[in-house]
DNA sequence: TATTGTTATACTCTATAACTATA
DNA sequence: TATAGTTATAGAGTATAACAATA
């Protein structure tokens, strides 16, 4: 017989986060730089930003950004107004790394949810993420003390 | 204005996997050490093939286990039948660690859920969780040649 | 003084390759 | 020989504490 289906939120989560890894690991990449890839992408401003969005120490941003300058997908600028501050973007390489990492998780997270007994189901689940997308952003930005894009300004 | 609502899947799934880490910190619990916990909760064999159905290599394993056991989660014994084998089992701590974890990661979960515009919509979120969680199933059977327990019996 | 980012250090997870013990 | 698990080794991510450079 088959194991009994166990399935906390929390289990559900942790299982994904591992196929995330996995889905990248083909590509050199590990989820760290993934979502240091797409944060620089969305211009980010600095270092310390980024800590506090990626939900990292200071330190690990440094580390993480070492290796991928290293690699050539990220190139590191002082600011010329603020010398303390270090600007952050994608070479072009960096940026077909993150193409190339967004189609692999892309298939991975299709091929689970092609499991799914039917179509509706499928859609579901994948529409499911959308909401998910949301709900972090919302969750950031209350934690950030930001605005979101569907909200009204505040009373 | 706010940033534009960036969310591929793989965005998705890579932030909440973040987030997972982060939850489980305060109890200095990493999500491998989390998902093997789960494996041995379940009773799983030995290891490997814990090491089949984490996606990782048998010295992960080993390493992951050494830290649970010198925290005194688990313990080894060796297999009176074929003393190769070590059958690995939860403490009492063990289960009242992984109790805590799968509290810790509800709460985190939830609350990023709760962010959404609704209760329908919160529910929506949640319950498709479920549903990843069958599809994670359904996708380790097949990569592992095993059955699934609301399937019939192949043609 | 305060802020930005890095360096120093230590620990865990990961993998591959080589090894030990058992079958 | 083959299998189960570990040891050896190396690289990456993480954190805290201490530091450098700039404001």
């Amino acid at each position: 017989m088959a194991e009994l289906s166990y399935s906390s939120v929390g289990w559900t989560a942790a299982r994904l986060a591992r196929h995330v890894e996995v889905a990248l690991a083909p590509l050199d990449l590990s989820p760290a730089q993934y979502r240091m890839l797409v944060q620089i992408a969305r211009g980010t401003d600095a270092s310390s930003s980024l800590a506090q969005k990626l939900a990292v120490s200071a330190p690990s941003v440094t580390a993480v950004v070492d290796v991928l300058v290293q690699r050539g997908a990220v190139e590191r600028a002082h600011s010329a107004e603020d010398r303390r501050r270090i600007a952050l973007a994608l070479t072009d390489d960096g940026r077909s790394l993150l193409g190339a990492a967004e189609e692999a998780l892309r298939e991975r997270i299709q091929a689970i949810a092609d499991e799914l007994a039917d179509e509706g189901l499928v859609s579901d689940a994948i529409g499911a993420l959308s909401l998910w997308g949301e709900a972090l952003d919302r969750s950031r930005a209350r934690r950030h003390g930001e605005r979101v894009n569907t909200a009204g300004p505040p009373p």
